[in-house]
RNA sequence: UAAAGCAGCCGGAUAAUCGCGCUUUAUAUUAACUAUAGAGUGAGGAAAGUCCGUGCAUUCAAGGACAGUCCGCCGGAGAAACUCCGGACGGCGCAAGCCGGUGGAAAGUGCCACAGAAAUGAAGACUGCCGAUGGAAACUCUGUUUCACAGGCGAUGGUGCAACGGUGAGUUAAGAGCUUCACCGGAGGUAUCGAGAGAUACUUGCCAGGUAAACCCCGGACGAAUGCAAGAUUGACAGGAAGGCUUUAAAGGUGUCCGCCAACUUCCGGCUAAUCGCUAGAGAUUACAAGCAAUUGUAAUACCAGACAGAUGAUUAUCUUAAAACAGAACACGGCUUAUGAGCUGCUUUAUUCU
RNA sequence: GGCGACAUGGCCAAGUGGUAAGGCAGGAGCCUGCAAAGCUCUUAUCCCCCAGUUCGAAUCUGGGUGUCGCAU
C-alpha cells in the first residue's frame, strides 16, 4: 500500500482525470494520465477495477493489490519514469489483467510508466 | 476387505525484508492537521445470496371497525423465525438411516381440457339385464323365439388422473354391502395405554370423487412505513411550489373508513464538510451443574477489525505429500439456503472371507 | 452496503392451470416479362435453470442464474 499522501482521494480528481482523456493500454490495463503540473506538489494514484470486470470482490481486490504493490515499488526504485510531471494517475484494471501473476503485473506497468 | 449412512474436525504454520488500516505512547509544532519512532491489533465457514426473524434509528399513530400479511401434526427450546430438539404419522431404502408447507373437501363457491352414457347432483336420459300382463310367429306344444309395455335392477358400457369402497363366493327372475360370508381399505363409536399427536383391541355395513401451493372456513400471530446512504450535532451556503374573500372540489400524516393530529402558513427539496452513530455483545473461551436433546444456569478469564477511492499484499526460506478450493467485514446479531479443497477421526449398517 | 423489477422463436411481444396469440425478419410457393406490393404455407419437443404441489405448470410455491433500475 501507498502512503496516504500520494493517493488519488476525491470523486472530483478522478472525474478531471478521465475529462483529459490520455490513454494508454496495454496488457489488460489502462493507464490515465491528468494534467501536467505546475508546481511542486506530490503526484497521486488511483486505481480502479469496476464490479463489471468481474463479479467476485476477492478477484477484483487482489488485481488492484498487484497494481498498487507494482506501483509502489517502481517508486522506491525511481523508475516512473516521466510519471512525476503529472497531477494524477489511474490505472483502469480490465478481464484480461485479471489473471496475471504478479511479475508480469509489474513489468506491464513499468512499461506504461515508461510511455508518458 | 468392499460399499454405504450419520456426527465432527481442518480451512495453513513459522521466520526475515519491504509496505498498509485502526488504537495508543513519545518527540517535533501554540493547537489541530501532519511527520517520525515504539507498542498492540487487523476478514469467513460460509464474511456470499438477501430468503426469514430481531435489535437499533426516524416519522406518524397510540382509540375503534374492516381489510391485509404470515403461520398450520404433537410436546419442548428460543428474543423471534420459512429456526432448532424430541416424538407421531406418511413415503423411500435389504439396513444403518433419510425426506415431508402434515388443520378442514360432510359450511359454501369455483375449476376438473380431451375422451366418456355420466365429472358431483346421490343422477338414474341413454346403452343394458330381468320379466307380470297382452299380442304375434313357427314347431317337437309343461315350453321356445319375438313385439309392446306397468314395473324391478344398478351388475353391463374401457373412456379417463379419477366412475360413488376393492377382490372372490353365496343369494336371486335379474341383481346389488345386500344389518349373506371371507380377506383387504376407509369412517364412526366404546374401552385401554399415552402429557399429546396417536397406538392397540372390540364393534357398527356407516362407505356420498380430486383440487385449499384456487377463493375460502377454523385456530393462532402481527402497530405501520422507511432502512445506518437510518438518523443526531456543528459550521457554511441556499431555495422551490401551493393557498390566501366566499362556496364547492382537491390538497398533509397512518393500508381504508370513522376518529385523531397539524392547519396560516403548509408542503416539497436540500448541497458540502467534519464529528458522532461504530462496535462490551440475546457476545467469545474454559470449567462445573440441570436436561434424552435443543438449550439454560453459575463461576472464571481476556477485550478480539471498524475503513470511507475504502486496510491483510510482494519476495525469500523452512515445515507438511502438496499450499491448493469456495471466497473479502462496511450498523450488529440469530437462522436458512447456496458455493467449496485435500484429507482425518469416531460410531453404525449391509455383503463377502477368515478365526 | 440497502431497496426493487424483469427473463416467452433471430427481434418486438400477448398469454389468470388444459394443444404458446400476433407483428417484424428468414425460407418455400403463387402472382409478374422481371421485381415490389399482395396471397398461401413454414420455423417453439429446454417459455432462463433445478426441484415441489397438481391428473396436468409458461402460469402456483421454494431455491439458483443472468440482465436492468432506484436513492445518484
Amino acid at each position: 500500500m501507498i502512503p496516504r499522501k500520494y493517493r488519488l482521494k476525491s470523486p472530483a480528481a478522478f472525474s478531471a482525470t478521465y475529462r483529459v482523456n490520455n490513454l494508454h493500454r496495454k496488457n489488460g490495463i489502462i493507464l490515465l494520465a491528468g494534467m501536467k503540473k505546475n508546481k511542486e506538489i506530490p503526484t497521486k494514484v488511483g486505481f480502479v477495477v469496476s464490479k463489471k470486470t468481474h463479479k467476485r470482490a476477492v478477484k477484483r481486490n487482489r488485481l488492484k493489490r498487484l497494481m498498487r504493490e507494482s506501483y509502489r515499488l517502481l517508486l522506491k526504485e525511481d523508475r516512473t519514469g516521466n510519471a512525476g510531471e503529472y497531477i494524477s494517475l489511474i490505472f483502469l484494471g480490465q478481464s484480461r489483467a485479471l489473471e496475471n501473476d504478479f511479475k508480469t503485473t509489474k513489468q506491464t506497468i513499468f512499461e506504461l510508466l515508461s510511455e508518458l
